[in-house]
RNA sequence: GCGCCACUAGCUCAAUUGGCAGAGCAACUGACUCUUAAUCAGUAGGUUCGGGGUUCGAUUCCCUGGUGGCGUACCA
């Protein structure tokens, strides 16, 4: 094998082809990165410079007489009466047959197809949408409307304004882009996947729709700060940054919950925002760095009353939204117009472990929790366990809309203690298709208890716990200052987006989810 | 954070044991007056993610850095 004449024979010839290559390329290529990278682009600004000699290469603005949907919807009335139409829009393709052109011009609604032709347009026109108007481009096309044999509306097209020009081709047309390319570059998603459009669009919709909701029942929508001298509300850890002219460090938000509190303590009784909150913590399929979360409170509420209204808002999303009130996730199919299940915590886990775990000793609660494939770690306290137990025995199972309520004290530290069961609060967490929806309590306002929690939460921090909350004096002042009886509810709405338009990924959501910067 | 996998033309992807880096779309030239993933003939396009190593020879094997995907952990 070593010593074989042939392959040594043929590295010899490759030896010297590399060498001859070298040699060639170094004294005649003066400038070898220069030529290649962007020639498409060059192709383009050549074309640009042309076109521009005898167009105005970015006009101001154009008349539009109709989008592409109401060129579909009116067709009848206007192919009738011959109207001229003006539609613009991107060039998504061109197919020539030398002295004609189809030319399908994309607007936010679809494709209408534009229908050039050399007799029609004259030898200059003609050449300029042939030669030197490209894929990508924007153009408004004006003429009458008919259908080509095949059937397809198009305009006939007697004039045409180009209105501006890509430099960039646009991607290749009948793969997906990639996850990564279609979030780093959403202009391109949206331009070429129009079922990406409908998706932003939907979640546009919703969140008006959630609007509406709350209008109707008389919440006041407010602003509360962003950047906050002390965060709270939450337990994580926060962005950090600096106010020059007051020299101070300000936290970007994690919650809105202690300024809502507030409002409710200067009496405006039914409040909601819906809140861009920030967490500095770890990025995945589920989390982005910042996020839409909807908080709302409501005086002389409890957490009934917000279960009530939860339930009210998430069947109107899922007529609205669903197929009338029935939501398909991934494999699930859930169904929102049955009343939603309402579990009682402690009452799943007694279902499936067969006792009472009020009563069972917390070493007892670790065998168990331990052959049900629960992970303990030291240091857990009883309530962690029996969260643990729960996420791992009852939470998969939780795939129609289904309210778990009065969780152990421990698990809730914001929560009011439950006016019934000792050791227990009055909180609710809504589960659908298996995640995590919505999240909510009768309020803390005792503010006895509220600085004690906080003091609890300060030992935390001098213990090094990183996500444990300062002391909000005032926070604490407004508390002291009497907060009626009151009901909060929070839900994140990326997530809730995600299980309307059926994804698993948050970035299908956002429009610019965060990205580690490329090189 | 950790683990596994990926990165090749503007885009989507190939490339046998380590042996001349390819296709489709987009682009360019030409033909074609109802096309619709138009068609036909031709042309051009590459730092194979960066850096180092092994080898006569690396897209391929090893080390290292980057980015991404999936899983897992933490967490609204």
């Amino acid at each position: 094998m070593d010593g074989c004449p042939k392959k040594n024979l043929l590295a010899e010839v490759l030896r010297k082809g590399i060498v001859l290559a070298k040699n060639e390329q170094n004294p005649a290529d003066q400038n070898p990165t220069e030529e290649s990278p962007h020639r498409l682009i060059e192709m383009r600004l050549e074309k640009m410079e042309e076109l521009g000699q005898s167009v105005e290469l970015y006009p101001y603005s154009y008349d539009r007489t109709h989008t592409s949907e109401q060129a579909r919807s009116g067709e009848e009335k206007l192919v009738a009466d011959e109207t001229t139409v003006r539609y613009p829009g991107r060039i998504m393709a061109k197919r020539g047959t030398g002295k004609t052109l189809f030319v399908p011009i994309q607007d936010e609604w679809g494709i209408l197809q534009a229908y050039f032709r050399k007799d029609d347009l004259g030898e200059e026109k003609f050449a300029q949408i042939q030669k030197l108007i490209d894929i990508g481009d924007w153009i408004g096309v004006e003429g009458p409307l008919f259908r080509t044999r095949t059937d397809e509306l198009t305009v006939k097209v007697t004039d045409f304004t180009f209105l501006a020009k890509a430099i960039q081709p646009l991607p290749e047309k009948f793969h997906d882009m990639s996850l990564e390319n279609k979030s780093r570059r959403r202009h391109l998603d949206l331009a070429m996947n129009l079922e990406s459009r409908e998706r932003f669009k939907l979640r546009s919709a919703i969140i008006t729709d959630i609007r509406a909701f709350f209008a109707e029942d008389e919440f006041l929508e407010v602003e509360t700060p962003v950047l906050q001298p002390l965060y709270g509300g939450a337990t994580a850890r926060p962005f950090t940054t600096h106010h020059n002219a007051l020299d101070m460090t300000l936290y970007m938000r994690i919650a809105d919950e202690l300024y809502l509190k507030r409002l409710i303590v200067g009496g405006l009784e039914k409040v909601y925002e819906i809140a861009k909150d920030f967490r500095n913590e770890g990025m995945d399929r589920t989390h982005n760095p910042e996020f839409t979360m909807l908080e709302c409170y409501a005086a002389y509420w409890d957490y009934h009353g917000m279960m009530d209204l939860t339930e009210r808002m998430l069947r109107r999303l899922a007529v609205g939204f669903g197929d009338e009130g029935r939501v398909t996730y991934g494999e699930y199919e859930m169904d929102f117009n049955k009343p939603f299940v309402r579990l009682r915590f402690m009452d799943a886990l007694a279902e499936k472990t067969g006792q009472d775990l009020m009563q069972t000793s917390t070493e007892d609660l670790v065998v168990l929790a331990k052959k049900h494939g629960a992970e303990i770690k030291k240091g857990m306290g009883r309530d962690k366990i029996l969260d643990e137990l729960f996420s791992v025995l009852v939470e998969p199972e939780l795939i129609q809309p289904t309210f778990v309520m009065d969780h152990p004290k421990e698990l809730s530290p914001l929560a009011k203690a439950h006016r019934e069961t000792e050791g227990l609060v009055e909180r609710f967490e809504l589960f659908i298709a298996g995640f995590e929806v919505a999240n909510s309590f009768s309020e803390l306002n005792d503010p006895r208890e509220q600085r004690r929690r906080f003091e609890d939460q300060k030992a935390l921090m001098d213990a090094g716990d990183d996500e444990a909350q300062p002391i909000d004096e005032d926070f604490l002042q407004a508390m002291e200052q009497g907060m009626p009886p009151t009901g909060g509810m929070g839900m994140g709405i990326d997530r809730l987006v995600m299980l309307l338009v059926d994804t698993n990924n948050i970035r299908d959501v956002l429009l610019f989810p965060h990205m580690r910067p490329e090189q």
